[in-house]
DNA sequence: TTTCTTTTGCAACTATGTTGCTTTTTTATA
DNA sequence: TATAAAAAAGCAACATAGTTGCAAAAGAAA
């Protein structure tokens, strides 16, 4: 990797914990570089194969839980009921998070995708029922795969 | 219960499972009598709570995955990550189900139902993606809550 | 009833997730 | 930059969830 990428990378996760009043740890740095060097979500078991050689499980656990605490990461519901953690937009706060969209899970590689620009659907309910929260996952072939 | 009602019952899941080429075994007529008399879909905890009593831990992991191979129940991907049972509708089949319909996790007394009549909508994907399946999650406040 | 096939229970194991407590690291401030 | 207070990490121990192989039991077929 360019040095100069990385310097930028290193600013942006500092920053991005700094927003959140986080102190600035390894583990909290290694696991965002993970996500920002990535485009689609990624499985808990991903990121501690890929951080926990160098961070406690536990040290891993806690640090995804603070993260969709503070709004940094969301979760993805899958039918294989693996969670899947993906980086939020900017406009996700503490106890606020604004994930309107459509996730997508490609069947071939196995990836899961944030359609940020597929907003989820208006869900006309029976009477009675009122909604907080719509939850779409789609599941088919994904744009590299079908090529 | 009326002697009238578990002999009907009974006949349907006898029929069921022999729809299905099943034998019938005690753990399956217990658990599929679990589904019949219940409105909503059911938490594998609640499964093995309710039949695990009677029956090992493996064998309820077993004949679930039985019923869902044989299209007799799906599941229901939701937020915690908890995998929930629903009884399928008939034109279920091995290897083929059917489920076009949008699921309702209350978020106060935390019960998922099947709405079997609001169809998942059609979602415009980006260039090159394809859909094979269309999962919808609705939290919020079940009928029987909002009252 | 007997035989063959399927399912169950058990034991042992892997994986996943949690909690309390001590040590280490980070941050704030002198 | 040294120091003290606060926060996070690591460790151990535990709890829950899910899987596998195999022998015993139950079900289906004849
Ligand atoms: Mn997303
Ligand atoms: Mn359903
Ligand atoms: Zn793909
Ligand atoms: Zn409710």
């Amino acid at each position: 990797m360019p040095k100069q990428a990385s310097i930028t990378i290193d600013k942006r996760i500092a920053e991005l914990l700094k927003r959140n009043s986080l102190s600035i740890t390894d583990s909290r740095k290694k696991i965002l570089q993970l996500f920002l060097e990535q485009t689609g979500a990624l499985a808990h078991g991903d990121i501690e194969k890929r951080a926990g050689e160098k961070f406690d499980r536990v040290t891993v656990y806690r640090t995804l839980q603070t993260f969709v605490d503070k709004g940094i990461v969301h979760t993805i519901p899958t039918a294989d009921n693996s969670i899947r953690y993906a980086l939020c937009k900017d406009e996700c706060s503490e106890g606020h998070h604004h994930d309107h969209h459509v996730h997508f899970v490609c069947s071939t590689c196995n990836n899961t995708y944030c359609l940020d620009d597929v907003v989820t659907p208006e869900i006309k309910l029976p009477k009675g029922y009122s909604a907080e929260q719509v939850e779409v996952v789609v599941e088919g072939t994904c744009k590299n795969c079908n090529r």
